[in-house]
DNA sequence: TTTTCCCATCGATAATCTTCGATTTATAGA
DNA sequence: TCTATAAATCGAAGATTATCGATGGGAAAA
């Protein structure tokens, strides 16, 4: 047993901060409309785009979205740069690397 | 933008039944106790390990854990053998896959 | 300046989740 | 058969979360 997965788990079992991290970005990642504006982000016109997009497509009001895109950040998946009126979401390093 | 991560994200949003098991493992790894059992149960003896193994690691009550070890089976990412009165838990593929 | 548009924040509510102790089921041993 | 051990299930309490409508702040346009 010396996968290079056992070799990972192990050590985030050594290290409670990166398993906190870790657990974090899972939890962001485990709700159905998230992955899904993780998606629509991914999928978009050079990898990023803004709420009045994203919006749309869940069904959900606008400041539930933004809500969510918060959290998406807060957890470090999500980036957010403001340009005039709009606000662009583009995916983090973290998030390519968990849903590749 | 013809990444093999963009395929996949676009996969799943075509998808809404994969995306919604994907969400639903995203989710059941998203807590701190549930992903320290699956770190646990893969740096285990023969990548397999029991309630009465497990438990004593988490701090929670015998109950709490045999609950999150059935959401986490429940989810697709753990295994479940009884073997007399031990229930032994192992890693799917799609947990090796996420944790990688 | 006034209006319009984009988005974040706030407060409230309903639903879901985590956790526990108590109980039940199942298996093995005496 | 009776007892002991391992683990699942149940019911309840407390915490967290998802969602909404209303409101506020900023940037651009009129």
């Amino acid at each position: 047993m010396y996968s290079y997965a056992m070799a990972q788990t192990l050590k985030l079992s050594q290290s409670p901060k990166a398993l906190a991290t870790l657990a974090e970005q899972f939890k962001a990642l485990g709700d159905e409309t998230r992955l899904g504006l993780m998606m629509a982000v991914a999928a978009s016109d050079g990898a990023e785009a803004c709420v009045c997009d994203l919006t749309p497509d869940t069904g959900l009001a606008q400041s539930t979205v933004s809500h969510h895109l918060k959290l998406l950040v807060d957890s470090g998946l999500l980036t957010r740069t403001q340009r005039g009126k709009w606000a662009y979401y583009s995916l983090t390093p973290a998030a390519k690397k968990l849903l590749k």
